[in-house]
RNA sequence: GCGCCCAUAGCUCAGUUGGAUAGAGCACAGGAUUUCUAAUCCUGCGGUCAGGGGUUCGAAUCCCUUUGGGCGCGCCA
């Protein structure tokens, strides 16, 4: 569609004296298709040409070059409009959708350029809870977007597993150990004693202490400390691996906070070099007053290193080996400051790589009131260590359970009965997911089981619906499309709009990419699938397979556009596209 | 106290590089299917775009300010 907006601009340029790439800059979308497709505002110019705007935008229609690929370029009010014509539009939306299904979307704007993204990097030790999806939905997603736009992507899992935490359940593990010898280590059994840990250190005080000597044992590579967070590791891993299959997650590097710890040392020893080192109230930090934030923390009283150091390591890391052009953080809010801390420094250890890193931050999850108690109405912080906590996992099932219920209540053919469970997981997973894409990330979200269930209306459910019904008519159709299709059969107001529309998918995805913004697409993808079901909807005048072969080749051509279209989008979210539900 | 973020219909949100009459979904009230998936579609109802000031031909959008809310501010990550 850009492509269309710099022929107007330069047929205008030829008019007025302006260049090229400002004119490209005013256009805009007119609010209603009848207006035209392209318009350009003469507001700016009334001052200087001294004529009220509607009379310019009259002149400018008179002189502007008409001709392909517009049918017109006329006045309307104060804006001079285009309109596109209907082959042109045909050609560079269905026709090139068609022409390379697996390309339609995608672009090279980032081709030759490295993207590293951190995201998902849970603390392990712990279950998935429903506040982790955002990080790894909304960072899978971007991966996926990027390497749409051409950039080469390193996904990289950032792991938690270092660090006090491990001290704490060293601590609680022993305890429990030496009560019952078979005391089994896996995920559940790891869960519990954290939050027993937690809920005993509120008696106990000196249990803190405890635990940071385990996790200094640890870091000074003591045997039992090292088989212990060996087998905590190991345990937490299986359960995480299967839920990132159903999410369809995928890293090309699981490198964990441990990975850094020999590194850890060269890291403060650049840091020093720099003359950045400070002691402070017996630990060491760097100092960022001048910069408006408080210091920050790389060596503890004790020695033990902290997560910011692990950070700096890992990004020096990251910059060697893959001497990124950009690397995300796809990180809650909450860790604002933090990273603008670490970049800081990193800039201060004289990185001039340091820019490209970016802290994309999302909002913060609560869970409504009836999730955990009715707390007067008021959302509440889920707590993992005080066990105020909804399982990832539970979620999901529950609405597996329930598209499985609703696909068997509607039974459209023998093969959804037969394939009911696959089904169910795309959907149901999918509805989950999908709630993340409905709003910009940096909104907060209060989790409530209606919400997190919903399959009705703006939802994942939605999009996969409309492409099973895509898919139906294809099938009904039952034929190849031929070779040449007539899209100039495509002309009512609707099929114009459904072009149209999915003329914008490559533009939504580039903007998606722009603004480290999902939803973009997935609010695109839903404007596609409206527009599409009110042409679908309208069985009087827009039937797709007729007696006339012609008409009905155009109009499958345009529903396997749309389904094209779909199909790419919904992968770049992460969710299935079911050819049947 | 300081810093970051958020505020649009009863609810959940789009719209944010300034442009034409601020849009969806849910909820509520009606309606559409002998024919390609009704998990759909249509109609109606619903707005001091948190308040105030400013910039501009033009502001939900940019600037200042007030209010309300979330998050953060060294030995958790």
């Amino acid at each position: 569609m850009s492509s269309f907006n710099s022929i107007a601009a330069k047929r205008i340029a030829q008019i007025i004296n302006l260049s090229e790439e400002e004119i490209v800059g005013m256009l805009v979308k007119p609010p209603k298709p009848e207006m035209g497709d392209i318009g350009f505002p003469c507001f700016t110019l009334a001052k200087a040409l001294k004529k009220a705007p509607p009379q310019i935008a009259a002149e400018l229609a008179g002189k502007v070059e008409q001709g392909a690929p517009f049918s017109e370029a006329k006045a309307v009010g104060p804006y001079l409009n285009f309109i596109i014509d209907e082959s042109a539009v045909a050609a560079s939306t269905v026709g090139a959708a068609l022409a390379s299904p697996e390309n339609w979307g995608k672009s090279e704007s980032g081709k030759g350029k490295t993207m590293v993204i951190d995201y998902g990097s849970p603390n392990i030790a712990k279950p998935l809870a429903i506040h982790h999806m955002r990080t790894n939905v909304i960072g899978a997603a971007l991966m996926r977007i990027y390497k749409a736009t051409g950039w080469n992507v390193v996904a990289i899992n950032h792991l938690g597993d270092w660090g006090t935490t491990f001290g704490q359940l060293m601590v609680s593990y022993k305890k429990a150990e030496a009560e019952n010898p078979d005391q089994p280590v896996d995920v559940d059994a790891l869960f519990k004693l954290y939050v027993k840990f937690h809920a005993d250190m509120e008696a106990d005080e000196n249990l803190g202490n405890e635990a940071r000597d385990w996790f200094k044992k640890l870091e000074d590579g003591d045997e039992e400390a090292k088989r212990l967070w060996k087998s905590f590791v190991d345990a937490s891993m299986k359960p995480l691996y299967k839920i990132y299959g159903r999410l369809g997650m995928h890293f090309d590097h699981y490198l964990g906070e441990s990975y850094f710890e020999d590194k850890m040392e060269a890291t403060v020893e650049n840091i020093k070099a720099r003359n950045l080192l400070k002691e402070s109230e017996g630990a060491m930090v760097i100092d960022l007053e001048e910069y408006g934030m408080p210091p920050l923390l790389v060596q503890k009283r004790d020695g033990a290193t902290t997560y910011a150091t692990r950070d700096l390591a890992a990004a020096e890391y990251r910059h060697k080996e893959f001497s990124f052009d950009k690397c995300l953080y796809v990180v809650a809010n909450q860790q604002e400051l933090h990273f603008r801390q670490v970049f800081k420094a990193l800039e201060l250890m004289g990185y001039d790589w340091a820019n490209g890193c970016e802290h994309i931050k999302f909002g913060m999850l609560s869970l409504g009131p009836g999730v955990f108690g009715e707390n007067n109405g008021e959302a509440i912080t889920g707590s993992t260590r005080k066990g105020v906590v909804i399982f990832l996992a539970d979620v999901l099932d529950r609405a597996v359970e329930k598209a499985k219920e609703i696909l068997l209540d509607n039974a459209r053919s023998e093969s959804v009965k037969a394939n009911v469970d696959t089904l169910a997981e795309q959907i149901g997973v999918g509805a989950v997911m999908f709630t993340e894409f409905m709003q910009r990330r940096m909104k907060d979200i209060t989790f409530t089981w209606d919400r997190a269930l919903n399959q009705q209306g703006d939802s994942g459910v939605y999009l996969q619906y409309t492409h099973a019904r895509l898919s139906s008519i294809i099938r009904k159709y039952g034929k190849a499309l031929p070779k040449e299709i007539d899209l100039s059969k495509l002309e009512t107001d609707f099929e114009r709009a459904v072009m149209m529309k999915v003329g914008q998918f490559p533009a939504a995805v580039e903007q998606a990419a722009k603004e480290n913004e999902p939803s973009i697409v997935a609010s695109y993808l839903l404007e596609l699938c409206a527009v599409f079901n009110r042409m679908y909807t309208d069985k009087e005048r827009h039937k797709i397979i007729s007696e006339d072969e012609i008409l009905s080749a155009a109009r499958v051509g345009l529903v396997e556009s749309v389904r094209i279209t779909l199909a790419n989008g919904l992968a770049l979210l992460g969710l299935a596209a079911p050819e049947e539900m």
